[in-house]
Order: C-alpha cells, then structure tokens, then sequence
RNA sequence: GCCCCGUUCGUCUAGUGGCCCAGGACGCUGGCCUCUCACGCCGGAAGCACGGGUUCGAAUCCCGUACGGGGUACCA
C-alpha cells in the first residue's frame, strides 16, 4: 500500500510554529516511507478564511522547504485542493449519507438542546438525539414552523477504539460522543464532514495530526465506515496524534502569542533547516546523545512510533542554539548568500550589490559567518564596513565606556604606530600596535585593543580587529582613529 | 462538570524489567583558549510526581491519587 499522508491548515491568520511542525511530522512520514504528501487548503470557513493567511500558507512551505506532490498550484488527480472549490463534491456525498440511515434530519435549535440537557440534569454536553427517530407527522409539524433542518451523523452504539500511531490505543464510549451536524440549515458543509470526506475521497492512508484533534477521532472513524460502506471510500485511515506544542504558561501555543508565529523566526534570521531541526526535536529524538541533523537525516530515521505523546513547551534559547549549529555547517558562501537579503533591506548594500561591496563581501564574511547565531546578527557585525564615512558613528554607550580620557591616549598611540606603515595589512598592523601597545607602554591587550576597536568600527563588539582595520583600509581608518580622538 | 490524553534534571529528550546510585542537549555555573564577541575544550549543580501492588529485581508492567493538558459548536 502506498502512504499518502496530507497536511492541511485553514487559511485563518498567519502560520504558527504548531503548522511548521505538523507539516514537518507528515512531509518526513510522506519521504520516509516514499509516499504521497498532499497539501490541501481547508477553507470552509468562509466567514474566517482569507486570500492572504492562504498566500502566507503557501510562502511558509515553500521557505521551510517542504514541497507537496500534490495540492495547490502543483494539482493532482484528486482536486481541486482548496476545499472552497469541492462544495459540489461534499453536496453529492452528504446526498449519499442523507439517503442512508447513517444520518438522520434534526429540526432543534441550540437552545432547545441546552434547556433539555439542562432539564434532565445530564452530564454530556451537546446534541440529545431527540430528533433520530421522528415520524413523518412530527417532521411535518417541524416544517409547518419554518423550520429548516441540518443532517446530522447517528453515532453507533458501543466504543470506538482505535490503535493510534503514537499513543497506542485509544477508546471512547459513543454515550459520551454525541451525533454531530454535518451541515449548516442552508445547507453549508461542516469541517465535521468536509475534513474526513476529503480524506476518504483523496485516499489518505495516514493522518497524523495535533492532539487538539484526538477526540474529533470517535467521530470520524464511523463516519469513514460508513463512506467505506456507502462506497465512496475504500478504507478508513489510520490515525496519529502529535504532541502540542505549549507556549509560555504551559498553555497550547495559540496564535495570539507573538513567538508563535513562524515569519518571526524567517525575519529573525532563522535557518529554516535549523528552526524545523528545533521542531523536530519536539516529540522526537534521532539518537540518545544528538540532537543537530539535516532533513535528510530525519527522513532516513523517522518512525512514527518514536513519537513521544506528551506536550514539549517550545524553548526559543534552544531553537536559537540548534539554528547556531546548522549556521556553522554552512559554507561561508552559503552563509553569504543567505546573509545578503538582510544586508539588502538594511540598506548595507545596494541592490543590486556593487563590485567594490561583493569583494568586499567576500573578504569580510569568513570573519563573520562562524560568530552569528541568527543572519540579522550579520548585519550589525559588517556595517561598518560598508558604511559612507559621512555616516560612520560611534554607538555611544560604547564610546562612554571605553573612549574615556585613557582610551582616547590610546587610540592617540595606536594613530601614531600606525599611520607611517608601509604596508597596510593584517600581519603589519598587528605587529605595530602589539608593539607600541603593549610592549613599550605595558598595556594589557584587552585594554589596548579595547578603545581601538570601538573607534574603527563604533561597537565594542565586532569582527577580529586587525582584519578589520586592513578591509577598512587605511585612509578610512585613520580618519576614523582622528575622529576618536578630536 | 463530563470525556480523553499525558507525567524522567528549569526546558527538550534517551530509556520498552536487570547494562541506570538514570545518558545527551539547551540553559545555568567554575575554568581553559583569547584583541572584543562568538566558536571550541575541560569540569559542576540539577530529574524518574506520590502511594500501593506484580516481580528475585521497576524509571520501565498494573491500580489509585495528585497535578498538567486537550476536547466538549449549525469553528477548524
């Protein structure tokens, strides 16, 4: 049997880490076992879907790299995959369901339901029954009032119980299940029938999804036997739940937390390999004693069955740390070209990118790449480089701290060991101030170099100085040092 | 309330009856390296929720309790 496995959000706000790592979980299932991954758009909701929150969707896959063999914009021979454009398909199956007795009409009102459970002192929340079993006199009444009704599912007597694929079995008494609505009164079609008709009909063999969904299961799997016997499907998938991911108050990461969502992470300058690694990492381990490895990686290793059930509280320490790791096993020309957007909209560069600035580029990203944990920390490391001199400024705290009246004497001597130089490289320059500094004025080298640094590149924190100073060049870096001591 | 799921260092996890007086990672912390910051290296503190069973033997199996989470719509 071929696994095909689906993905499938609703168009509703911006994707959230919860959506990266259920995606991640099915495409890995999908490549795993050489399966189908199918990408589906669950926009019934019309009042709530957008146009935009569905670009978003599309963005987010495409920049966490998680291609689909199916869905939108690839097709497929199960579409269309926008559940906005199947309505016909859900209105032929419910007629099916409508003309089988595995529904039934209901007339009540929510507020009938209410005052009855309410009534008989019921513990179970939600639809009573009270219309599985009328006759044509009462459904006659019913309609003589106007009213419309909606098709609801006749839940079986008994349990449902089902092995799931990562917490084994799993059981619910149907007394505590309610029949549920399949439609709105006009007619509409529910998630509730929609989500598990369009599994059936795509031939999904494997849905795995968030635990927030686990008890929507005693529904689905009657309801998959009856498309099964009504002949509209040919087998009920098998079902896994995924762990939440917790936020900050151990509550499910919801989309009104600001870490939750993942175009934070895209614009912090996270490496989507290095953010889907974290992900991964939740409810899932490839080793005892590692947790740093590539798609690739996790494709070869991933079983489902290794799937821890509890929830993980998401650590962004962590996150950032695992995407500090997959940064260094970049090459430096990787990290470069991964660098540059952010150089670009910071305005560091131009776009297109100068000759001078490229070269430039090239030379100073070896001595940045392996220091940044984030590629926007790239940024605040090279600006001084390309910086007009105009432009060029001294962060103040910085300057507070370290061009006192001592500093200032020392960038005074630095300016003098350096300036007649023959020749303006690293070897030369290190050599000079190392000399003058601390041989000759005894200075310890974190107090010589320290006041240095902040004058020629404005930040106590930068790239090794000495390279610095010779990619700076010397007429900018003297003026610089003058500037400091003016 | 009711139903369901879960519970190993602060956090994420390894562990599927003896290899565990519990291993790794992040974080925290002492040190080394060092022109700053990172990286790297060496060390430290820190955990099997509780109570009963089962067993020669339990973090691992069973029951109960506590705690946490999810669900409970003509939302998805």
């Amino acid at each position: 049997m071929t696994v095909r496995v689906r993905f499938c959000p609703s168009p509703t706000g911006s994707p959230h880490v919860g959506f990266a790592r259920a995606a991640l979980y099915n495409w890995v299932f999908a490549r795993h076992h050489g399966g189908t991954f199918v990408f589906r758009i669950e926009d019934t909701d019309k009042a709530r879907s957008t146009e935009e929150s569905y670009q978003g969707m599309l963005g987010a896959m495409r920049w966490l790299g998680l291609d689909w063999d199916e869905g939108p914009e690839v097709g497929g021979p199960y579409g269309p995959y926008r559940q906005s454009e199947r309505e016909d398909l859900y209105r032929e199956v419910l007629a099916k369901l409508a003309g089988s007795s595995y529904t039934y009409d209901c007339f009540c009102t929510t507020e009938e339901v209410d005052a009855r459970r309410k009534a008989a002192g019921s513990k179970v929340q939600g639809y009573d029954g009270f219309c599985r079993d009328l006759d044509a006199e009462q459904r006659a009444a019913f309609e003589a009032e106007g009213r419309a009704p909606i098709v609801r599912f006749r839940m079986p007597d008994g349990s449902v119980t089902w092995q799931d694929l990562v917490r084994g079995e799993v059981s619910f008494e149907t007394e505590f299940v309610p029949d549920f609505a399949l439609c709105r009164a006009n007619g509409d079609p529910l998630y509730t029938l929609v989500n598990p008709v369009d599994d059936a009909l795509m031939r999904i063999t494997h849905v795995l999804r968030g635990e927030d969904l686990l008890s929507s299961t005693p529904r689905q799997i009657p309801l998959h036997r009856a498309l099964v016997e009504l002949g509209v499907s040919e087998a009920v998938p098998e079902f896994g739940h995924l762990p939440l991911i917790m936020g900050e108050g151990n509550k499910k990461l919801s989309k009104r937390d600001p870490q939750a969502h993942l175009f934070m992470y895209r614009d912090q300058g996270f490496l989507p390999e290095g953010l889907l690694n974290y992900l991964a990492l939740l409810g899932w381990a490839i080793a005892a004693d590692r947790d740093v490895f590539t798609l690739e990686e996790m494709v070869e290793a991933f079983d489902i069955a290794d799937v821890n059930p509890n929830p993980a509280r998401f650590d962004l320490k962590k996150a950032s740390a695992i995407n500090g790791d997959h940064l260094r096993m970049l090459s430096v020309e990787e990290v470069t070209h991964r660098v540059l957007p952010f150089l670009k909209q910071a305005g560091v560069v131009g776009d297109p990118v100068g000759d001078a600035d490229a070269q430039l580029l090239e030379q100073a990203m070896p001595l940045v790449a392996e220091r940044i944990g984030k590629l926007t920390e790239a940024v605040d490391l090279l600006a001084f480089l390309f910086v007009d001199e105009a432009d060029f400024s001294v962060d103040e705290a910085d300057a507070a701290k370290l061009l006192d009246e001592q500093g200032r004497e020392v960038v005074r001597a630095a300016l003098d060991a350096v300036e007649g130089l023959p020749t303006w490289s690293t070897a030369a320059i290190q050599e000079a101030l190392q000399a003058s500094l601390v041989e000759e004025r005894g200075l310890k080298p974190r107090v010589a170099f320290g006041p240095v640094r902040v004058a020629v590149t404005g930040r106590r924190i930068s790239p090794p100085l000495f390279e610095s100073m010779e990619l700076l060049g010397r007429d900018r870096t003297l003026s610089r040092l003058r500037a400091a001591v003016a």
